[in-house]
DNA sequence: TCCACAAACTAACGTTTGTTAGTTTGATTA
DNA sequence: TAATCAAACTAACAAACGTTAGTTTGTGGA
C-alpha cells in the first residue's frame, strides 16, 4: 500500500499555490488568488495552513532539501568527477519534471522567506560548494578543460536551474532523453 | 560633447528602481521604497515618472529592443552560424555588463507588464526565432552537433540569461575574456 | 439521536498600497 | 524686484492586503 495516501486538503492548498507563485511570483499573489482557485474563501485557508509565508517555506525548502539529500547521494558513490556531473544533471532533471512549480518559487522567490532565508541560504551554498569541487577536482586530474571554475559552475548552473521555465512546453519528456541530451551539450559541446 | 548629458531626475529614479526590483522584485517593491532609496517622499516621484508601472515598462523595453537591434546586427553580417552564436554571446555578456538590474526585472518581472505585455512577447518571441534558426541552420550545414534543436536553444539562452545574476560578484569584470570562456563552454564544451 | 469534528462561512480589523490634489520652497530669469 | 518653474512637500483617498474571531454546515461514529 506504499503511497497510496491522498492528499490533504493542506497538500492540495499547497500545490495550487505553487502554480499561481509560479505565474506571477509570491508577492503578486493574493491569499485571495489562492481562496479562488480553490473555490473557497481566503478565511477558510487559515483551517488547514498557518500563514502565506508557511506555504512558501513549505515549498521551497522541501525542494532545496531534495537537492542537498541529492548532492549527499551523489558524492556517496565512488565515480569520477565527470560521472558526478552527470547523475548532477539526471538529479536536476529528476527534480524539475516532477515538481516545477514548487523549481519555479525556489528559483525566483527565495528572497521572501523571512526566518527561513538563512537556512535556505546555507543549503545553497554548501550545494554550490560541492558542485565547484567536483568540477575543480575534474581540471586538477586532466579529466576537464582548464577554463575559470566559476564560468563553468554557473554555466551549468544556469542551465539546470533554469529546467523549470521550458520543460512545461515540451508536454510529457522523456526523462532519460533529456538528461542525455543535455550531458552531451554541457560536457561535450555543441561543436562539430 | 558627446555623452556629456548628465543624468536627469527621471533617469535617476528609473536606475534607483531598477536596483530594488532586482534584489526583491518588482510586486514586492513599494513607491515608498523607491522614495526613502531616492531621499524623498512617495508622492514626489510623480513629478518625475507617471506610475509604478511606466517605471517597469521603461526599464524593460528598452532593454528588449537592445536585444532587437543586437539580433538584427548581426544577422545583418554576412558570418558562419558558429560565428553568429559568438557574436551573440558577446552581445548578452556586453548588456549584462551594462545594465545588470535592467535584465533582473526583464527576466523576472516581465510578467507585471500589463499594456506593454503583448509586445514585449512579441519581441521575445522574435529574438527566440532568429537564435533557433541559427542553430537550426548550423545544425543542416553539419557545423553543429546533431543535438535538439530545442535543448541547444534553451541551454544555451539559460546560460545566457542568467548572467546578470553572477556577473555583480566578480566585482569589474574582463568583456573580453568572459566572453571567450563562454563562448569555450558553450560551443567547445568542457570535456577534455 | 446525539455528539464531535473537519471545513467551510461572514464580518471585520488594522495596515499598507498606488495615486491625486493642492501647497511650499528655492533657485533662475526677465 | 517680480515672475517663473522645477521639484519638493503635507494630507488624504479608496482599494486591497494578510489575518483573526466567531459561527454555521454537513458527515461519520457512539
Amino acid at each position: 500500500m506504499l503511497s497510496m495516501k491522498k492528499e490533504t486538503r493542506k497538500q492540495e492548498i499547497i500545490r495550487v499555490a505553487s502554480k499561481l507563485f509560479k505565474n506571477k511570483g509570491y508577492s503578486a499573489v493574493t491569499m485571495r488568488d489562492v481562496a479562488k482557485a480553490m473555490d473557497m474563501k481566503a478565511a477558510s485557508l487559515y483551517n488547514h495552513i498557518n500563514s502565506k509565508q508557511a506555504i512558501l517555506q513549505d515549498i521551497i525548502l522541501n525542494i532545496a532539501e531534495e537537492f542537498t539529500s541529492g548532492m549527499a547521494m551523489v558524492l556517496a558513490k565512488d565515480n569520477s568527477n565527470v560521472e558526478r556531473l552527470n547523475a548532477l544533471i539526471a538529479l536536476h532533471v529528476r527534480i524539475a519534471v516532477e515538481n516545477p512549480e514548487g523549481l519555479a518559487a525556489l528559483n525566483t522567490d527565495w528572497m521572501h522567506l523571512e526566518e527561513k532565508l538563512d537556512y535556505y541560504l546555507q543549503l545553497r551554498n554548501d550545494y554550490e560548494n560541492n558542485f565547484r569541487n567536483i568540477i575543480a577536482n575534474g581540471i586538477e586530474n586532466n579529466q576537464i578543460k582548464s577554463i575559470d571554475v566559476e564560468v563553468i559552475l554557473f554555466s551549468m548552473l544556469s542551465t539546470l536551474r533554469s529546467l523549470y521555465l521550458w520543460l512545461p512546453k515540451k508536454g510529457t519528456v522523456n526523462q532519460k532523453d533529456l538528461t542525455e541530451s543535455l550531458a552531451q551539450i554541457l560536457i561535450e559541446g555543441i561543436n562539430k
